[in-house]
DNA sequence: CCTTGACCTTCCAGTTACGGGAACCCTCAT
DNA sequence: ATGAGGGTTCCCGTAACTGGAAGGTCAAGG
C-alpha cells in the first residue's frame, strides 16, 4: 500500500502520515524507488493514532497508548491513568471556555451593536468602567 | 516606567511586552540608554490586551479590539460582531470537547483499572471490538 | 518515443504566542 | 572594584502540522 491508498482508508492527509514516520509513530518500509510501503499492522496503527487524537490525545500520549496497545502484558490500570489525567486537562479546559463564554456572552449580550460607539465590551477590557450588570 | 514595573501593573511577563513590542501592539519610546519607557496609554493598552487575552481573543483580534477602542467613531455592531464571532469559536471548541469528555469518561468509567490487560480504551481505539455499552 | 497526469519524494518555511537562556550593558551601593 | 538587580538583543524551541517548490516514477495514450 503506498502513502496515498494508506491516507484515504485512515482518513489522514499524507502530509500527516510523513509527520508521523519523522517522529517515529510508525515505520513504514521503503520500496526500490523510495516509495513508502505500508503494511496493514501501519495502518492499523494509523487509524488507532486517528481516534486517538480525535479525542484529543497529544501525539506523546499517542505514542505511549500505542505502546500500550503492543503490550501484551500491560495493565489496564497504566491506560485507564493515561486517560483519566487527559480527562482532567479536558475538563479544565472546558472550565477556562465556560468562564470565558460566561463573560463575553453577557458583554455580547449587554452590547446594542448598533452604530453608536458606546460598547460594553470594549468598557470591561478597557476596565474604566463596570460591567453593566455582572462582576467580572 | 521601565519594563519590569509594566510587568507587574500588567501581570504580564515583561517577555510577553517585548513581544507585543516586536509585533507593533504597542510602540514604546526609548530612554537614551535603549531601556524602554512605557507612559499610562501603553501600560493601558497592555492591560486592556491581557483582559481580551483572557477572554481568549487571538492578538490579531486584540490588534483589532485596539484600533476599534483608539476609534472614537467606531460602530458598536462591529465589536460585538467580533465578538459574537469568538464566542462561537468558544462554544465550537466546548462543543469539542463535550464530544471528547463524554466518549472518553464512558472509556474510563468500563475500564477496570486493575493489572489485567483487557481495557476497553484501547479497544475501542483500536476498533477491533465495539465500545463495552455505548456507540461511538 | 515522447508526453501528460497522477502519483510519489525531499526540503524549507510558516503557523501561534510566547518561554528559556546566553551574552552583554546600565546604575547604584558597598 | 565588585556585586546585585535592573535592562538589552538574539537565537532556539515548542505542537502538530500545512503549504509549496523542485523533482523522481510510472502507466497510458498519441
Amino acid at each position: 500500500m503506498n502513502i496515498g491508498e494508506v491516507s484515504k482508508r485512515a482518513k489522514l492527509p499524507a502530509k500527516t502520515i510523513r509527520y508521523y514516520e519523522e517522529i517515529g509513530l510508525i515505520l513504514p518500509q521503503r520500496e526500490p524507488n523510495g516509495y513508502r510501503v505500508f503494511r496493514a499492522s501501519e495502518l492499523h496503527k494509523l487509524e488507532f493514532v486517528g481516534r486517538a487524537r480525535a479525542m484529543g490525545f497529544s501525539i506523546e500520549e499517542c505514542r505511549t497508548l500505542l505502546a500500550l496497545w503492543d503490550d501484551r502484558n500491560r495493565a489496564s490500570a497504566d491506560v485507564r491513568a493515561l486517560a483519566a489525567r487527559h480527562l482532567a486537562v479536558i475538563e479544565a479546559r472546558m472550565d477556562d471556555l465556560r468562564a470565558m463564554h460566561a463573560t463575553l456572552s453577557d458583554l455580547v449580550t449587554a452590547c446594542a451593536g448598533d452604530d453608536r460607539p458606546d460598547c460594553p465590551i470594549l468598557s470591561t477590557l478597557a476596565a474604566d468602567g463596570a460591567p453593566p450588570d455582572r462582576e467580572l
